[in-house]
DNA sequence: CAGAATCGTAAAGATACATTAAAGGGTGGA
DNA sequence: TCCACCCTTTAATGTATCTTTACGATTCTG
């Protein structure tokens, strides 16, 4: 079904799980520690990591994963003690699960997650435009060219696109993209919407496909 | 299912892992050391290395590997304690693993090295050049000569056209070329760039086959 | 319809990033 | 050993992008 990049230290729950997982149809490449990982980056869907790992931490796998490859989906395991883990897990993680759980549950959740990135190779029409989800590539098919957006924009985009047909708020969007608090009254986020409607839309003025929703933020629809 | 060079000088964890491989459905072909190895590489698919040989150890053996035939996958084995091994390690190999493992792990890299390397001899045309893929021969159809790489030039090079069409990071592709940790800054890469743009674009200052995404990275697109 | 609130736009300034050349250091081959 | 070549580092320069600012346009509300 999947491939499942699996980081687990621990032999007994490590084997078992990957047992468990390859009776449920998927490919489970199960390694002891993050060292080497990076070689399987291409060819996972999806990575699972326990959170307590010798050497480089969970976290820290997990965050070095969304930073080379933001598209793909993180789930952290973690030991029900570490309460506190959850909060600083969370910020980054797609999301976890505390042992002990059963398998079923385990199961449950990555079939919820792969769906959930499956817009991976989706090919979504937006009006004129043919956004490719994977690379994010942007094609308008009236002019048969490619659109280029600069590293804010491309960011900005994304966010859109992941949160297809949901309003989102300015404070959402800015901290989403820039990842620092919002404050009232700053324009740069419209002055980047402004950008992006001039690659995007037609008629920059009259937009199609950022809509602009009055008093709470923007949204983009299919 | 493959065709396995493995040198490994102790002879219970190596014919231990002839049996298991064997197994698992590969030809392994075990030899004691690197003498005599030349004979097979046109016969194995992959090359498994110890670290700790007598004689000519398995660094040099593997970077020899690299040399004549750059586009076997090799894989290092090395004892855990020598961690250093590593990073030298991973400058040529594909893959490395510390001992002790489960061979299930070994397997599984095999698999997906194998599938990394399995590559169709494709001729792509990229504006005036075309790149054959397989031993990644470069030919400038307009000057009817073909373009010679150094090292780096060439990893570097194979790591686009291995992902043709995808934006890379700076991260993605120092980490993928270098094999180490990018430091945020770092000119290499962008020195590089220029050296391949030098020796592949018509006007290096205006590229057409290595553009350059602003604050993100590079792509070669088809 | 007037006034207020919110959003849009253009342009200038600041910043971050990319390009380029050149020099030093390392490495392997002759 | 020396030489040649390649890789890395550095620094100066140039340029795209981001942010800020000021003002204009639009929409909402009473």
């Amino acid at each position: 079904m999947a491939r499942i990049l699996y980081i687990e230290d621990e032999s007994d729950i490590g084997s078992w799980l990957k047992n468990d997982l390859g009776e449920r149809g998927h490919e489970v490449i199960w390694l002891q520690s993050g060292e080497g990982m990076e070689g399987y980056f291409s060819e996972a869907d999806i990575a699972i990591l326990d959170v307590m790992l010798p050497g480089l931490d969970g976290f820290s796998l997990g965050k070095r994963i969304k930073k080379v490859k933001n598209d793909m989906p993180v789930l952290m395991l973690s030991a029900r003690t570490a309460v506190e883990d959850k909060l600083e897990g969370l910020s980054f993680a797609d999301d976890y699960l505390t042992k002990p759980f059963q398998p079923d549950e385990l199961a449950a959740r990555i079939e919820v997650l792969l769906r959930r990135f499956q817009k991976n190779d989706q090919v979504l029409d937006l009006h004129h435009l043919q956004v490719h989800t994977k690379d994010l590539r942007i094609i308008d098919r009236e002019a048969d060219n490619e659109i280029q957006l600069t590293g804010k924009q491309y960011q900005l985009f994304q966010f859109f696109i992941r949160h297809l047909n949901q309003i989102l708020t300015k404070e959402q969007l800015y901290e989403g993209v820039w990842g620092e608090q919002y404050m009232e009254g700053d324009k740069t986020l419209m002055v980047h919407i402004r950008y992006l409607r001039e690659k995007l839309e037609k008629n920059p003025s009259r937009p199609e496909i950022i809509e602009t929703i009055r008093g709470i933020g923007y949204r983009v629809k299919i």
